[in-house]
DNA sequence: ATAAATACGTTCAAAAACAATCAGGAAGTA
DNA sequence: TACTTCCTGATTGTTTTTGAACGTATTTAT
């Protein structure tokens, strides 16, 4: 191997990819300089961010930007929103596109289907689906442009539904705030609705509402689309059960998420 | 072997896709000419982009042809890109709307107008800047929509340009992965520099290009605009060098960022 | 907590590699 | 032949890299 700084670090960084850590002394021996070569070396390494120097040698800097800690901790009802994240799967096919809107619900509908290994492309406003969709091969992520709205993490707005508008899904996948049989479903932003609209309209197919017992019967602010247009809804067996005693259409089917073991 | 510049040349770049890196004075021995041809050879090759010179030899070029990794992009530099992300305060107003494409160099551009106080409008690709402008009350922030990548964890294509089309900024932040006086900003995705020259066209006032020295004078694969398309060249001491010695017009501006210690 | 061992930073001088310039020689052209 | 162009190698002075020495900081063992 040439004895030339380049070569020798591209060897210590080799060296650091395999072992994790390396040391000086040992490296001071494998390329025969003297601990203080390498130590310049380690230091130049790490000016260029590539390793991250300790006492008597250097590591591998462990700065994968993860999932940020707020995405995890996030919901209200963890169990029931996983519950019905993965009550979803069953409805969503290998191959599907889907349109599916923000929210902490729908969050969890989207980790789930990027555990289930299923190839899709998912079109959402949701930012985080960035991170969930990170190091997946299967999903073809779509981002809907827009206004971003620091609160829930998301785009919406005019600009979004221009998005939307240019693709045809053949599944949605909606979370809402309020389903109620007067009111339809509801959300307490207005640019939100809007952008949920767009998704409902430009879906050829199946249009899933998920939502857990305590939006069930609940009315929001602005109004997106009546319960004429939602063929499924996804929810927990309390929320079965509200739901039976409401009026509602045979057109619409419901699903109870099965209850499974959290791990 | 013919000993012509050519098939020696044609003989280093063999032997440095092998080993990753080769010094001058083996090379000497092995292809028997003096170590002066041999620099010459290599200036040659650095010249065009194909290997990257260091003090004794040369190396493969890091980031060509294939696309930097994000996470190990992402972590390079990160003094001088704190530098340069700085340099650009100066040149934003309270009031501007502004394009800012996606990479490190602009990450820290973003970072360093949320901490401004500014009050701005930033229209870009990158998802990153949800996160740092999520506390933000000055910074109003769009999101280009369209398809994810998850190496440079930006949206970029067709769909990101129809939102870009709809708004004209007035002024635009540009990284590259390459500046230079013949190949002008190139970038290794074809979609990165479809979006990128579709925020150069839609911006009515400065274009401001931001880039570390170890872009300078480089090529990467796909040309977003040539340089009489940029106004004002953002860069550190060291770039600010490399851009001198280049034939570069009059009406480019070079700003080189401030000094300041890091804590 | 104290002492020994190890790693570190700084300075300095020698060695290696470099840039710039000049002159000789090969290949091609008038 | 005479001329040009390009490549090569030698020479010069400059810059970068390297290792030793010595004092300081940090870690480890007692």
């Amino acid at each position: 191997m040439a004895n030339i700084p380049a070569s020798r670090q591209q060897y210590i960084l080799s060296r650091i990819q395999e072992e994790g850590t390396v040391n000086v002394n040992q490296l001071s021996e494998a390329l025969d300089v003297s601990e203080l070569t390498i130590r310049r070396d380690l230091d130049q390494l790490a000016k260029r961010g590539l390793v991250e120097r300790t006492h008597g040698g250097a590591s591998l800097r462990r700065n994968l930007p993860v999932e940020p800690d707020y995405l995890q901790k996030a919901s209200e009802y963890p169990l029931e929103k996983n519950m019905i994240g993965q009550g979803v799967l069953d409805l969503v096919d290998d191959g599907d596109t889907l349109f599916i809107n923000s929210g902490t619900t729908t969050l969890e509908a989207i980790r789930a289907l990027v555990g289930s290994g299923k190839r899709l492309t998912i079109v959402t406003n949701n930012i985080d689906a960035a991170y969930v969709c990170r190091e997946s091969e299967t999903i073809r992520l779509v981002l809907a442009g827009g206004v971003y709205r620091a609160r829930s993490h998301s785009v919406s707005g005019s600009l979004s539904s221009l998005i939307i508008e240019q693709i045809w899904a053949n599944k949605a996948i909606i979370g809402v705030d309020g389903f109620s049989v007067q009111a339809g479903l509801t959300t307490p932003v207005l640019e939100e609705a809007e952008t949920t609209r767009a998704m409902i309209k430009h879906t050829a197919g199946t249009v899933i509402v998920v939502a857990t017992a305590n939006k069930i019967g609940v009315v929001s602010n602005y109004k997106t689309v009546s319960l004429e247009d939602v063929d499924v809804l996804v929810t927990d067996e309390k929320g079965a059960e509200l739901v039976n005693q409401m009026e509602i259409s045979d057109d619409l089917s419901i699903v109870i998420a099965p209850m499974r073991r959290s791990e």
